[in-house]
DNA sequence: CTTTCAAATGTTATATTATTACATAGTGTT
DNA sequence: AACACTATGTAATAATATAACATTTGAAAG
């Protein structure tokens, strides 16, 4: 039952530029991406851009914007990518996707004085992860 | 009893690039501050960049990650930048500082099963303002 | 099968954002 | 004065991202 959800039709760079990302256990740079698939004949920077803002669009992966690097989508349930959070330790730089209903329900219902309508939101949550915690 | 906070002892540079952040109704980018300062005396991107970054520390500004531009701390809470939550409006760009307390209540005693303590997040909402919704 | 249209690709050049490195100058304290 | 600390000035370059245009691919319709 596990890996039911359907591989979509990512195309030849996009796949090749999800592989990547979703491979590494950290977030991953455009450029080291670039740098990465040199071999496998993509060559200039758009065409990295283009795959990373489709699978973007896809909720494949998320862009971490405080570290202009992307990730892989670990939830499954921003596959619309439109509600992510974050956590990220300020020492080892580890990022993780942060899947809590409770946070997501308060911040999808969120609503302020403004009238202004939230239809997305990032979120991003900086302290020291357990390992960390301990030095 | 308006304005009764001190204005802190900033540095000539520190203070030219304030200035026309605070005085911008918009989130300002770096080279549109270095352009606007050249008559006033700063030539390069490290003076501007190094005042950013002070004044970051102080609470002074915020920078709103998704568009790579800064804005005046408007709320007076975050005195140290460590909590910021923005409403941007994906049609005229505008944005705004969220100040709610349910909000910030929430987010500063979130904790999740990871086991890490946040000190520190960033939140951006995104949406149609009131205006942009009308059309 | 051919026409068609949208999506994806390839390529060159350039724009935008940010930092490194090193030299110099101001400021307050002992 | 000697010291430490913060801020400044300057040149060069690194890192991130987009514009523009030509070409190819792949699915859908006729
Ligand atoms: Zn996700
Ligand atoms: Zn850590
Ligand atoms: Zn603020
Ligand atoms: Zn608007």
């Amino acid at each position: 039952m596990a890996k039911m959800q359907k591989e979509y039709n990512l195309s030849k760079n996009q796949q090749i530029v999800f592989d990547i990302i979703e491979k590494s256990s950290e977030p991953v740079k455009a450029y080291s991406i670039l740098f990465n698939v040199k071999k496998k004949g993509i060559k200039a920077p758009p065409q990295v851009y283009r795959a990373l803002e489709k699978l973007i669009k896809l909720g494949k992966i998320h862009k971490v914007e405080s570290k202009n690097a992307f990730v892989a989508c670990k939830s499954s349930n921003c596959e619309i990518s439109k509600a992510t959070a974050f956590s990220i330790c300020e020492i080892c730089e580890k990022v993780t996707e942060i899947a809590n209903n409770k946070l997501s329900n308060f911040l999808n219902s969120f609503e302020d004085k403004s009238g202004m309508k939230y239809k997305k939101y990032n979120l991003e949550f900086f302290g020291l992860c357990k390992k960390c915690k301990k030095t």
